[in-house]
DNA sequence: TTGACAGTTCTACGGTGTAGATTTAAGTCT
DNA sequence: AGACTTAAATCTACACCGTAGAACTGTCAA
């Protein structure tokens, strides 16, 4: 008689949850995600899902572990500027795949194996540019900050072109003290975050450059151990 | 008789809720954070606070601003290089202050008064650097974002020194694939976030120094609009 | 058949935000 | 003073949440 009370039982793979589980976030956010709300999609008991998964924190983890395995990683070429580009352009593009993901990075310090084949890459650039190795892992590291920080913002919305509302509000400001900001209004409306993108690191990577050329004027490599002449 | 079980009222302010929320959530993080529970430590019902505040949403909005309240707004100098350095110097400090909180910044678009400000200095800046008004705006907001972004990532722990079990991941990579991450594994451990903050901001500023003079090779200032000479 | 066992489900508990009705306290006006 | 108004604080209730612990079910080995 108990047949009558029981359901019928349906068997899923750590996989399979996490692939919903990471729809559920990508196109719901982290608001509409709950652990039961997703064990109603998948038919099956919440208890289940943290069967699989200790807690709700390590399913966000794996999601964005997830999200990591999608970014295509860039390979070393001949140019470091290039590599640089390309590198911030794959995480770019990883914000613009999964807008709502993304944040989960930073939360969790999210790494993953493409982590390392892209800081390589960019540690690699920095020491091809001549910076000596006690700077290059800061601004290697300080890259990173940035494309990751400028793609949270776009994916968040903060670097859309500003709507009729913004508008009023910047023309209402005191034209004297803010003369820069409403010049820019026309600019701020037409904003093209893409162009914003990569003139911005166009910009940091020439500042790298010219910064490992002030570094060492004229011998360009002659400590490698890690020393560094000026800091 | 209904004496016996009513409590004492008391009586809250906004502003007192606000401070107590500000408090709870910047020293024990959105995790620990909810109203019944800020709602003990004001010996108060929850929906007192729901009276004053429409729902949790804008308590926290309210917080980020109240965060932003405490930047110390900075004064355009006549170079505009040290105003870049002095608005993200500001906001590098705001994350240091309340690093619990700052994330809130992203998910709202937190603005307030003194973000006006700041901005404007941006703008400004990059104007006098002599961008063209197209350029000014995108650069002026990826500056912004790189601030934020590295603020944040400093804030949640991702450009702290490697410790031991990191040290010793790293070591596990392929030295010929990983040569120049394991080379830099001295460095990881020495690093300073000030000084790669310092540093990745100069680089930024001095690659938008010579980008705006790649822009305009020999005429400074033809177009009428906004003249932007060196104001 | 029996047993073991991993995977699923059930039950229950303490927590959450908040809608709606209710009570209280402080004014304000006769 | 008493009556009326009204904003603020409270009470009650609901739907939802994550998850601990016990119970169950199906599968494979002996």
């Amino acid at each position: 008689m108990a047949a009558l009370t029981t359901r019928a039982r349906r068997k899923v793979d750590k996989q399979a949850i996490l692939d919903a589980a990471f729809e559920l976030f990508a196109s719901e956010g982290e608001g509409g995600f709950s652990i039961r709300k997703l064990a109603g999609i998948l038919r099956v008991d919440p208890m289940t899902v943290l069967h699989h998964f200790r807690s709700k924190e390590e399913l966000l983890r794996a999601i964005a572990d997830h999200a990591l395995q999608g970014v295509e990683v860039p390979v070393a070429t001949e140019c470091w500027r290039n590599d640089l580009k390309a590198v911030a352009n794959s995480y770019r593009s990883l914000a613009h795949s999964y807008p709502r993901v993304f944040h989960l990075h930073f939360r969790y310090h999210a790494t993953g194996p493409a982590d390392h084949v892209s800081s390589e890459i960019v540690y690699c650039a920095m020491r091809r540019a001549g910076l000596p190795d006690s700077e290059a892992a800061g601004l290697g590291l300080a890259f990173y900050a940035f494309v990751l920080g400028f793609a949270l913002a776009e994916a968040e919305g903060l670097l859309s072109p500003i709507g009729e509302s913004d508008e009023a509000e910047l023309n209402a400001l005191d034209p004297v003290a803010y003369k820069s900001t409403r010049a820019l209004v026309p600019a701020l409306k037409a904003l093209d975050p893409s162009q914003a993108f990569h003139a911005s690191v166009g910009a940091f990577i020439s500042g790298v450059a010219e910064r490992a050329k002030m570094q060492a004027p004229e011998s360009r490599a002659r400590s490698r151990g890690g020393s560094a002449t000026t800091t």
